[in-house]
DNA sequence: TTGTATGCGTTATCAG
DNA sequence: CTGATAACGCATACAA
């Protein structure tokens, strides 16, 4: 590996001058030491060292990608396509625009933020972030930093989230059961907080148009890692009785519980209706394939690099919430039902 | 952020003491001093600059995890689960060794050498390369290296392969089309490099075995990133009534032709039987569920990352080429045939 | 137009 | 047990 002092050696000039054509200061060198240094440089194909351009400018040229990974480590988290997707958006946007992504994966916060601190990273994305480990994060961390479908507190200034208008999501989906027919829907979360919290709302909001409360034996919260269980499906298999439909908080687990009950005999829609949220690969390929809200997950990795570079170029968000559009993206796992038809069995 | 220069002022004591008991070398330092820098480093939250420690030892702490992404840009490589849950494995393991991932997606490779040259990357996880592409990274990059999934040629000394025994799969998956009674089995392939040629070997030696020659109209490839269009399906669909099976090179390209015939009416395995490779999230997801390859994507991951330190500790591996396990695994997208039983139309 | 000197944060050598 | 000092590769303010 040639470094800048090397070649300066080798043509008898300073490393200044060599830096300078480098970075296309040209105008401070004559013609003839460009040419000598540009045929050096592409002789030994010279490449900077990172580290030691980091140290000087103090800046790193990574952005960290930091996911919460909220499930056991048994299951691993980037199964579900929608990280997938989201994260293939992410690299190709921030490679696309010169910097490095760097991923951390963890359920301990305390972990992340040693590793963006310890790289002093440029810029950040939260993925899925809850109110107080945005906090900590936040309280070390000090640069840019954008939040994906994280919900977080007013008081917090300057922060940015790229989220779906998630609410208007859930209202609108569960509004498609409501006139479809159904009355006794099982709302499924990953649990309370930010956004499964968020969609439970719009859930609820649907209903009270329709002049229905929300019963809480409706409500349905699975543990993070637990859900794939057999112990877990086999519960919501026992409830499923009571209910016509079951909307859930993401492709992947309307996935896993759809084909749990067809596996026992459950018919979809025939029996019971079921809803997705995310609209990825999974809904799309899955039979029959899934009624979901959908989402532009390549524009949420894009938007969320676009805000951050203008962050770190020095731009003032004071606390934007970027709700991307949503739609309901009907297909086949919802069937229509006279309202007054109780659940089949 | 504090630095060890910043302490070593608050104390008046040197850099080389604050450092020694950073790294525990508190045989050489005396209790009381080592225990007032533990406080400083404490009360401060002192978090090393990797950067500056890269430069001095000459060694990032950083793994690069490149995927030479075939595909065109429209679609994205990681949506295809094995990457998902194969980045995944790595990353934990990776993290787990105390190293960091970087990930580099790219179809140019001379991109993803400069990335890793400009890095000075530790050590180098090929995901999926061909042959002349590996030379090229090897041209350029001496560290350690570790492929995945890739076919190299025998001269090149001292590397290691963590692959399937991809021989071995296809002609046991072939054989069970062969037991079941199929016939005119359509051998569908994204190349014939690589994995897929060898996969293709295998397929040739099960139908040699059951005295049947291979057809060269039973091969059809279909060039990256052109699976999953329109145009490509039709086509096959248009030949599908030529067969009784479908031997595909994985699960996704498997799953996609399924639900395109399926969606046009033609019953699986009633119909048509079909087989994938790789045994990924969507093989199990998938109705019917899909007949496949099995493998443990997360020990491929695991003994790569396994590999590639103790590489970096040392340890030479002279042509090592790991062929993981694999089993066919029997679901629910083939069905038995009468040999002399003709394709359905 | 070119060169010198300095510093970024850390580690390592070696002398005290 | 402790501390000066140099070195890693690069960028930049300033001097010539």
């Amino acid at each position: 590996m040639i470094t800048i002092k090397d070649m300066a050696e080798m043509l008898g000039i300073s490393t200044t001058t060599v830096s300078n054509v480098i970075h296309g200061k040209t105008s401070e060198v004559s013609q003839k030491t460009v040419e000598r240094v540009e045929k050096l440089l592409e002789e030994y194909e010279y490449v900077p060292n990172i580290s030691a351009r980091s140290l000087t400018q103090n800046c790193s040229n990574i952005i960290g990608v930091a996911l919460k990974c909220r499930k056991d480590k048994y299951t691993n988290l980037i199964m579900d396509p929608f990280f997938g997707e989201l994260l293939g958006a992410l690299e190709a946007e921030i490679r696309a625009r010169g910097y490095f992504m760097m991923i951390y994966i963890s359920n301990d916060i305390s972990e992340i933020i040693r590793n963006v601190l310890t790289w002093n990273v440029d810029g950040l994305i939260l993925v899925g972030m809850l109110h107080d480990d945005f906090i900590r994060v936040k309280s070390r961390y000090k640069k840019p930093t954008v939040l994906i479908d994280s919900y977080a507190p007013r008081e917090i200034m300057n922060y940015v989230n790229i989220g779906l208008d998630d609410e208007k999501g859930a209202y609108e989906i569960t509004c498609y059961l409501l006139k479809m027919g159904h009355r006794k829907i099982a709302f499924l979360a990953d649990n309370m907080e930010g956004v499964d919290y968020i969609r439970f709302q719009g859930h609820q909001r649907a209903l009270l148009d329709y002049g229905l409360e929300m019963q809480e034996e409706n409500l349905l919260i699975f543990h993070p890692g637990t859900v794939e269980r057999e112990s877990s499906l086999r519960e919501l298999y026992c409830q499923a009785k009571n209910y016509t439909a079951f909307m859930c908080c993401s492709d992947y687990y309307a996935v896993i519980l759809m084909n749990y009950f067809m596996d026992r005999g459950i018919k979809i829609p025939e029996d019971l209706s079921v809803t997705g949220f995310d609209d990825n690969l999974m809904s799309r390929i899955v039979r029959p394939a899934l009624t979901t809200v959908g989402q532009d997950v390549t524009e949420k990795g894009q938007l969320a690099v676009d805000y951050l570079l203008k962050m770190i170029q020095g731009t003032e968000f004071s606390e934007s919430d970027v709700k991307l559009p949503v739609k309901v993206v009907i297909r086949d796992s919802v069937r229509p039902v006279q309202p007054e038809e109780s659940p089949k069995e």
